[in-house]
DNA sequence: CTCTATTGTGCACCCGTGTGCACAACATAA
DNA sequence: TTATGTTGTGCACACGGGTGCACAATAGAG
C-alpha cells in the first residue's frame, strides 16, 4: 500500500493538512513540527501522488511533445532537448507521433487535454492560420517547434529554413548548376522559398517538374528521385529537404547508373550524423536539433509559470556544411574550395 | 471553462452520476437517456478529465517507456513501436532517458510512480538481480525491454544478442579472420558471449586488449579504434556492438590511415537505416527496432489487463546482413559469397 | 387491489491533496 | 484583569469522476 499524508497524520497524531502544509514548507507550521513530518515521511518512503495534486491544483507537472516520427534523426535529437530540459524543472514528456496526419494530430491533442497537461510543445502538421489559432485558444501554452506561422501571436523555435535553401541553392549555383532539382517536403516551405529566391536571383525560374513532393523518409526520396533522373534531361544536382530523403535519392541515382557526384551532385539538410560518413560525404545544411528541443522546453517554461507577457520567437541559423557530394560543372574538381556564399553564410550566422 | 459531467446532469435536470454511467455505458441507464446525454456531451465538446478519473480508479492511461537516449536510432525506433501500440490502446506514453546512469534511472522511476503509471518499459540501466527485483515488487506491470534477466521472473522482450553476436563472429572466422577485436558495450553481454563462444570453437582464446568497452556512441566507438588501430600487431577485423559505434570507428581506421575493407574490415550491430549507404556499406546484424516495442507494448497490455498469468519471455532472431565492409583474407575478393554460417544463421531465423 | 420484480435515478461518500477560514494556545501590552 | 496580537493546527470543502446502495417509478402477477 502507498504511503499517504494521512497516514503520516495519523502517526503523527495530526491532522492531514499539517502534514501537507510542511511538506510544502508553508511558513504557518512551526520548525520543530515540520521536521518531524519531514524525517517520518522520508522514513515512510513517501511519494506525493500527482494525480491527486494534480486534480486539486491543476497542475500535473507533464507536458506534451508532438512531432512527426520520434524515429527520425531530427526529432529523436529535438526529443531529447526537451526531455532533458524538461525533467530537470520536474516535468515529465509525453511522447506524440503524428506522422503529419492531421486526424492523428487532433486525437494526440485530444489526449493530452484529457490528461492535463502544463503546456504542449508542436510540430504542427497542418499550418492553416485559423486551425493554429484555434490550438492556441485552447487554454494551454503552447511553443511550436520547426514549423510555425510567423505572424500567428505565438512562441516558437525553428531554424532560419529560407536561409538554410537559400545557402545550399546559392552554393550549388556558385558551382555552376543551373538544373537543380529540390526534393520538398509537403509541408515544409521556408526552404523552398530559400531556393526559389537564391534561383530568381540568377534569373532562373522554378520548374515544377524539377521540385517533386515527398515525405521525409529514405523510400520518399528514393521514389522522388527516381523520377528526376529518369527525366530526358535529368537535373545536375539534386538538393533534398533532409537527409534521409538525400539517402534514398543517393539509392536512386545509383540504381539508375549514376554516379555521384561525378554526373549528379547530392545535398542534404539536417547534417544527420551519419551524413559525413556517406560516401561520398554528404554535403548538407546542419541545424541544431537537441538545441531546438532545449530552447523550445525553456520557452515553454517560461510560459507556464507566467513570465512571459509577449511571444518568445526564435530562429537558430543553419549552417552550410560543405562535403564532397556536390561537385563543380565543366570542371574535374569535386567540390568548389570556399565559394563566396560561404562566406555570406558565414555573414548571416553572425 | 472546461465541460464537467456535472454542467451536464445540470443541463439535463440529473444527477451527475447518471451521466457518469451513461458515458460508461452502464446498463442501467435508459437507452433514451443515454442518448440525450450523449449526444448533448458531443454537443458541449465535453472530454473527460483522466487526472480526475485516474485519481479515483486508480487508472491513468499512462505508461513510462525507460530506455539510455531517445536520440540513437535504436531506441527512438523502438520508442516508436511502443507509442504506435499504446495508442490504438489509449494509452499515452512518457519518455525517459537515463544516459545508463543508475541515479537517472532512478529518479525517472519515481517520476513515474508518483505519476501513477499503470506500466513501464524498461531497458535497465543496471543489471543487478536485486535491483531488478525491487522494481518487480513495486506492483507496477513492467515489461523488459532490450536488456533483461532471463532467469527473473519478468516479461521481456530482446534481441537474441548471443545469436547475433556468435553469427558475426562466426563470419569473419570464415572469411579467414583470426584477430578479430569485438567493441564492447558497457551493459551488453550477449553479444559478448556470443563473439566469446564463435572464438572458442576456434580455439581462440579472448584477448582483452581486443575487446576495448565503449559507450554506444560514435565518438565512443572512435575512441575504442583508435587504441585498436594504434596496436603493433592491429586486428584484421572490428566487430562493433552498435552501427553508430562503427561509424566512429570508421572515421579512427581512417584517421590512422587503414584502408575499410582492404586494411581492416569493420562490422556493426542494429542495421540502422543509414549503414547500406556507408562507404563500403555495412557488414551488420539486423534486429528489428520497430517490432521489439511493439511486442513490449502489447505483452504490457496483456500484464495491464491482467490477461497474463506468467510472464511473456520474447526473444527475436537477429540476422547477418552481409554488405561490403568486411573482406576475406589472404584473397582479393571483398567479401565471401554466401558462407556456411549464414546458412546457419537462416536455421537459427527459422 | 396488493404484492413483487424490474428498471432507472439519486444520495452519500471515496480517491489523495490543497486551501480559506475559524479558532485554540500562548504571549504581550494596556 | 482584559484586550490584542501571533502562531500553529484543524475543519470543511473543493478538484472531477466513480460506485455501492437505497429507493422511486413502473410493470406484471396473483
Amino acid at each position: 500500500m502507498k504511503v499517504t499524508i494521512r497516514q503520516i497524520a495519523k502517526q503523527l497524531g495530526v491532522h492531514h493538512t499539517t502534514v501537507s502544509r510542511a511538506l510544502r514548507n508553508s511558513p504557518r507550521i512551526s520548525e520543530n513540527m515540520r521536521q518531524r513530518i519531514k524525517s517520518l515521511a522520508i522514513k515512510l518512503g513517501y511519494r506525493p501522488n500527482l494525480v491527486a495534486s494534480g486534480l486539486s491544483t491543476r497542475k500535473t507537472f507533464n507536458v506534451g511533445l508532438i512531432v512527426a516520427d520520434i524515429s527520425t534523426t531530427f526529432f529523436s535529437q529535438v526529443a531529447r532537448g526537451v526531455e532533458d530540459t524538461m525533467r530537470r524543472a520536474g516535468y515529465n514528456v509525453f511522447i506524440c507521433n503524428t506522422d503529419d496526419k492531421i486526424e492523428d494530430e487532433k486525437f494526440h491533442w485530444d489526449a493530452l487535454i484529457s490528461r492535463g497537461v502544463d503546456g504542449i510543445i508542436i510540430s504542427p502538421a497542418n499550418l492553416k492560420p485559423r486551425y493554429l489559432q484555434k490550438l492556441l485558444g485552447a487554454g494551454v501554452p503552447i511553443v511550436f517547434i520547426d514549423r510555425c506561422l510567423p505572424s500567428l501571436r505565438a512562441s516558437y523555435v525553428i531554424t532560419d529554413h529560407f536561409s538554410g535553401g537559400y545557402q545550399m541553392t546559392k552554393y550549388l549555383l556558385s558551382l555552376g548548376h543551373r538544373r537543380i532539382a529540390y526534393v520538398r517536403g509537403e509541408v515544409e516551405m521556408g526552404r523552398f522559398y530559400g531556393y526559389e529566391h537564391a534561383l530568381k536571383e540568377y534569373g532562373i525560374p522554378v520548374d515544377n517538374s524539377l521540385t517533386p513532393v515527398c515525405d521525409f523518409t529514405i523510400e520518399g526520396g528514393k521514389k522522388a528521385a527516381k523520377k528526376l533522373v529518369r527525366m530526358e534531361h535529368p537535373p545536375t544536382a539534386i538538393f533534398c529537404v533532409n537527409d534521409p530523403v538525400a539517402l534514398g535519392a543517393m539509392k536512386a541515382i545509383r540504381e539508375h547508373g549514376f554516379r555521384i557526384p561525378e554526373d549528379i551532385s547530392l545535398a542534404g539538410f539536417d547534417n544527420a550524423d551519419f551524413a559525413e560518413f556517406l560516401q561520398p560525404p554528404l554535403t548538407t545544411v546542419h541545424q541544431s536539433k537537441y538545441e531546438l528541443g532545449e530552447e523550445a522546453a525553456r520557452i515553454l517554461l517560461q510560459e507556464m509559470n507566467g513570465k512571459l507577457r509577449e511571444p518568445r520567437k526564435v530562429e537558430l541559423k543553419p549552417v552550410l556544411v560543405i562535403r564532397d557530394s556536390c561537385r563543380h560543372i565543366g570542371d574535374s574538381r569535386v567540390n568548389s574550395a570556399l565559394p563566396e556564399c560561404l562566406l555570406l553564410a558565414t555573414t548571416i550566422i553572425a
